[in-house]
DNA sequence: TTGTTTGCAAAGGCTTTGCACTTGT
DNA sequence: ACAAGTGCAAAGCCTTTGCAAACAA
């Protein structure tokens, strides 16, 4: 069910696993390679694919480039649309769902909540 | 500080105000057509990109494609994972706000909310 | 006039795919 | 053994961009 247990797909997940960032597939590419030098950027893609489509895995879409972490719990994104970082902001599903939108008869699989603007140390730095 | 009154740029906006889907660019490139046939899809493109920098519609990200609609006021996305279609839901930004996500210190400027699921209607035909 | 905007075609950037080889079970 | 996974290179897809011609103000 969970496929084979190749080393590429072991250190691709501790890669993305321990990240604190959000890295795009490129970015986990280029920290797998310094343990798997042989490692293709084409596997990287694919393991990633296999990963999100398992829940292994969140995925989330920022100007036209995935970018990865670590499924744990559902917490929305926010994005500097200074510096680029993205920001990892708890929030609880539920609470959400009821504050505000109206959802009933449709089977809710998966939420993506980013929020874009200007981060704090940006606001600081002006 | 708006540009020119360009008929492409006209066309292009009653297009997309007027469309109940979310297009592509694409398909608010085939709708324009119509209008003005010789119009080319990199003026859509263009056009698109500067009402929405100008805060003129909105823009979602769906599997690597933006989707465009005029923006009216906030709302949430709902995007059947069985059929495409992209629903508006409702949302009011302050409660959802306050519902549980913590935002201090940040200056939002933009929320994408987007669902992904199945609809009522791919729930009732199956 | 003159700075914008448009059309066209080409380039760009990220992601997927075909194929032959390799590997886990 | 053999289906699943990998590497490589090429293709795909959406979007942007350079440039000359057309155009609004």
């Amino acid at each position: 069910m969970a496929g084979k247990n190749t080393i590429q797909k072991k250190v691709i997940y501790e890669v993305i696993s321990h990240s604190q960032d959000h890295p795009t597939a490129e970015e986990v590419y280029k920290e797998v390679k310094l343990k798997i030098p042989s490692i293709s950027l084409a596997t990287v893609y694919r393991v990633l694919n296999t990963f999100y489509h398992e829940g292994k895995i969140n995925r989330i879409e920022i100007n036209k480039e995935y970018h990865y972490d670590a499924y744990i719990k559902d917490h929305a994104h926010f994005v500097c649309s200074s510096c680029g970082k993205i920001y990892d902001l708890e929030f609880e599903k539920d609470k959400m769902v009821v504050a505000g939108v109206i959802m009933d008869g449709f089977n809710v699989e998966r939420i993506e909540v980013i929020f874009t603007g200007v981060c704090k140390e940006c606001l600081l730095n002006r």
